[in-house]
DNA sequence: GTGAAAGCGCTAACAA
DNA sequence: TTGTTAGCGCTTTCAC
C-alpha cells in the first residue's frame, strides 16, 4: 500500500490529465487510440492498480456482495459457495462471508453492512429477517430457504415434492411403517419436507402411528437420538426418511450400534447428497439438490438487480431435485 | 445507501463541528462526556453508519483480510474458515474468500487485491508465492502449509511426526507390509507426510518393496485408483497410511468393492479426522489436526502484524496433533 | 478528445 | 476541548 502509483504519476509522464488517464483506463471511447495505449503501457510498466477505496468512494459501490449462512462450517454449504464465488469473480465481484449462528444481532448486522456500502448487494441462506423491517427493497436475494411474505426474490428446490418423492421411493419398495426424522420446525425448509412426508403417506393409505415423526436439528447426534427413541418404539419403522443426510449418518451410525443392518433391517432416505454420500456405507439414497447451481442462479440474479435497478418477482425461481437410489434403502424383509 | 445521514448531518444538529463528531464516536479523550453523549444521541436518533468507502481511503485501511485457498468446495477447510471468521469478526474485520483452484494469475491476483487495499492482510493456505517476488514483506500469513524460504509467518502442525505417528500405530498392531497413497508430491505437505511414513519404516526395519508408495491427488477418486493398482501387486499391503481421510474414503469404498473387510483384511489410517469420519463406515483411524485451532491462530497472528508493523518469525508455530484411532485399524490377521 | 475543477465522506494535523 | 482546513485517489461533470 505505500509508494503506490496513482493515477496522478501516470498523467505526468503520459503528458495528459488525470482524467484522461482515468478514462483511457476505463476504456472509454473519448480517448483516443494513440492515447489509450500510452496510457496502458505506462500503466503496466509502474504497474499500476487503481485504490478501490478511492474508486468505491467516488462510485458508491464496493464491488463485493455479502454471503450470509447460519453455520460457515456446515459442508452443506460449500458448493453453493462454489457457484456463488464463481460467478461473483467472473464478474469482477469479490465474496464476504457472514456467518449468524442465528444470533439475531448478527443477522441485523450484516444488513448494515450492506448499508455502510461494505458490499453491494446479499444472498442470504438464513431464512430470517431482521426485525425492524424496511429491507425488502435492498438487492438481497434469499437461497435455499423461503422468507414468506418478504417480497424478496428466491432461489430454491420444491422441497415438498422433493421430499414426497424420497418417501414414495420408500413405498414403492413396499415399505409400510416409515418415519420421519424432520428438521427444526418450524422453519419453513422443515415444514415443508415434512409436509411432502406427510403427502406421500397419506396418498398410499398409510398411518403415521404416534411417535413416528420426530423432531432433530439437521446435526448428527440428533439423529443418533431420534434414532434412538424410535427404535424404542412397540413397533418400529422399517423405513426412514431423514430431512437431511448428516442426520442420515447419524441413524445410520446409531442403527448399526444397535445391531441392525442397512437396508437389510431398515431402509434409510436422506436429504441433501452431500459430497460424501456416496463413499458413505452403505452409499445413501437421498435428495440431491443442485447447489452449485442455486449459487450460480442466485448469484446472477443479484448481479442482474444490482445492474437494472431493483426487480420485484412473484414466484420463487425454482430449481429440479433429483432422488439418489444407491445402497440404504431396500425392499422391507418380508 | 441513499439519503444516508453523514457526519454533516449529526455535525449540524448537534452545533458542532464535523472533527467533533468524528471524534465523538471514536470515542476520543478529546471530547467532553456531555458533547459526546449529544453526538452518540443523534447518531442513534439519525441511525447513522458511517460510510466505509471513505473511511477505508482516509484511514487507508480496509478492515477486511482474505483467506485464500486452492478449492473453497473442499471440506477441509470449514473449521479454519470458522475459526478465522470468528476471530476476524471479534476484531472489527471482514473475510474475504480467495479461490485460485492452483491457477497462478488467480494466485497472484489475490496478492494484488492486497496492494489495491482490497485487504489488508492475507491468511495463505494455497502453499504458493506469485512468481514475481517482492511479497514477503506484505501482511501474510501462511497456514496449513509450508513455503520455504519465503520468510513469511507460518501456521502448521508437525507433519512429519503425525505421519509418523501413524504408522507406528500400525506397525504396534503388528503390520509388516504397510503401504502408503501420498499426495502430490513434491509439495511440501505431501512430502512431509511421506516423510513420516518412511521413517516409521525404517526405523522398524521394515521394507518398502516396490509399488508400495503411490501418489494421489488428496480426492477420493485417487483414493480409489491407488487401492487398486495396491492390490494387483504379487504381496499386496495388510495396513494403508492414507495422506488424507477423503483418499481413506476412497481405499475403504474400494476395498470393500472388492470384498475386502476392513479391518478385518486391511487396515486404514487416514489424515485430517474430517466431520464425518467419525460416522464413517468403519469409523476411521486418523490423525486429527486441530483446525479451529489453526484458523484462530492465523488470524491472531495477522492481527498482531497488522498492528504492530512487520514482525518476522524465525520458526513456524506448530500446533499438536492427535492421533484418533477408531475401528479402521486392527492387527493383521494372523 | 482533452483538461480543469469539484467532490464522494471521512479523519487528522494544526490552530485556537 | 473544539473548529478549520486539507486531502486520501478516484470519477465525472462542464467547459473548451
Amino acid at each position: 500500500m505505500r509508494d503506490r502509483p496513482k493515477i496522478k504519476d501516470i498523467a505526468e509522464r503520459a503528458g495528459v490529465s488525470a482524467a484522461t488517464v482515468s478514462r483511457a483506463l476505463a476504456d472509454s471511447a473519448l480517448v483516443t487510440a494513440e492515447t489509450r495505449q500510452r496510457v496502458l503501457d505506462l500503466a503496466r510498466e509502474l504497474n499500476y492498480r487503481p485504490n478501490v477505496s478511492a474508486r468505491n468512494l467516488r462510485t458508491r459501490k464496493s464491488m463485493s456482495v455479502l454471503l450470509v449462512v447460519r453455520d460457515v462450517g456446515n459442508p452443506f454449504y460449500l458448493d453453493i459457495l462454489k457457484g456463488v464465488e464463481a460467478t461473483a469473480r467472473e464478474a469482477g465481484y469479490s465474496v464476504l462471508m457472514g456467518n449468524t449462528e442465528n444470533d439475531p444481532a448478527r443477522e441485523t448486522e450484516y444488513f448494515n453492512m450492506l448499508r455502510d456500502g461494505h458490499a453491494d448487494g446479499m444472498i442470504l441462506m438464513t431464512g430470517k429477517l431482521p426485525p425492524a423491517g424496511g429491507w425488502s427493497h435492498l438487492p438481497v436475494v434469499v437461497a435455499l430457504e423461503m422468507i414468506e411474505g418478504s417480497g424478496l426474490p428466491h432461489v430454491q428446490v420444491d422441497n415438498i415434492a422433493a421430499a414426497r418423492g424420497a418417501v414414495e421411493h420408500l413405498i414403492a419398495l413396499g415399505h409400510r411403517r416409515i418415519a420421519h426424522i424432520s428438521g427444526p420446525v418450524p422453519e419453513p425448509m422443515s415444514v415443508r419436507r415434512r409436509e411432502g412426508y406427510r403427502l406421500a403417506m397419506r396418498e398410499a393409505g398409510l398411518a403415521i402411528p404416534d411417535g413416528y415423526e420426530l423432531r432433530g436439528d439437521f446435526l448428527l447426534e440428533s439423529g443418533e437420538q431420534c434414532c434412538r427413541s424410535l427404535f424404542a418404539l412397540a413397533e418400529p419403522p422399517t423405513a426412514l426418511f431423514v430431512a437431511n443426510d448428516e442426520m442420515a449418518y447419524g441413524t445410520v451410525h446409531e442403527l448399526r450400534r444397535m445391531g441392525r443392518d442397512v437396508p437389510g433391517d431398515v431402509s434409510v432416505v436422506g436429504f441433501d447428497d452431500l459430497y460424501l454420500s456416496k463413499a458413505f456405507y452403505p452409499a445413501l439414497t437421498t435428495v440431491s439438490q443442485p447447489r452449485a447451481e442455486i449459487g450460480r442462479t442466485a448469484m446472477t440474479l443479484l448481479l442482474t438487480i444490482l445492474s437494472g435497478g431493483s426487480v420485484r418477482w412473484a414466484e420463487p425461481l425454482v430449481l429440479p431435485t433429483v432422488l439418489n437410489i444407491r445402497g440404504s434403502t431396500a425392499p422391507p424383509r418380508s
